[in-house]
DNA sequence: TCAATTCCTACTAATTTACTATGATTAGTG
DNA sequence: CACTAATCATAGTAAATTAGTAGGAATTGA
């Protein structure tokens, strides 16, 4: 049960916009690049799935960049994770049509597990992570 | 960040030996296969990863079979899933020497969501499973 | 001795992941 | 307007992982 590297880069990407929210300026992915240390254009897919997700918002053309579409103090480190890593359930069975759905004993058991770390994940913001005070 | 197939399958393995546990009784891989779907060959290497785990205990040769190696009230859907799922892990860059490990925001969040996950899959009991009380 | 079973381990097909690559579109600047 | 720097969109691919299959050795009861 990992974690794609989506979700941790996009974490990390995340938390490293959150760091420059309050200067209202716009990182590049090139830069974005640097602080990560993941590939330019690997980023800008990740970051796309944030955008589409109304996490960050972008400007195009040239000077143009990212940064978070709201405060960190409202974005919470479920969102992220949910927006970037399409994969969040833990398991498939749970929306799509098992044949043992109804005699399956530990159906329950996954969407309770899928609750408890998403209510988890909601608790802590960016700006805990970016402040470092988790 | 999916279950793997392993866990899915072990677990329910171990509550539907869970559910057999009052009666002396060992079930061999056959039964087990039937109750839960999953191929005899599949089932016997999961099943193997339990025992090795001193979860279930085995008798081999003619009559042959498994069972859990103490009480269900004992034992927790962690100590199951820990066994049969070797990457419960949510991310590698916890023990593995990661060369960011000093200035990365997000290491903390990775052991933090870690322990949350283990320590709520370790309030739940193979019984409360069995007897669908979750 | 035979049959039924667990145990051990090698192999493989399919899927998923983690990228790379290309190029179109957009926007600021001289 | 031309140029440049940037996002946006999408296709392709190599590597890794997963999910199984397969064959046979070892063990035990009858």
């Amino acid at each position: 049960m990992k974690m794609s590297s989506k979700a941790r880069y996009g974490l990390y990407a995340a938390v490293v916009l959150a760091k420059n929210y309050v200067k209202d300026e716009y990182l590049n992915v090139i830069t974005l690049s640097q602080a990560t240390g993941v590939s330019e254009k690997y980023l800008e897919q990740i970051i796309a799935l944030m955008k589409k997700a109304n996490i960050v918002s972008a400007i195009r053309g040239a000077t143009g960049g990212y940064k978070l579409a709201d405060s960190p103090d409202n974005i919470t480190v479920g969102q992220v994770l949910r927006a970037v890593e399409d994969n969040l359930e833990i398991v498939d069975c749970l929306h799509s049509g098992c044949s043992r759905k109804g005699e399956c004993v530990t159906r329950n058991l996954w969407g309770k597990l899928y609750d408890n770390i998403n209510s988890y994940l909601d608790t802590i913001t960016l700006t805990q992570l970016a402040e470092d005070k988790l």
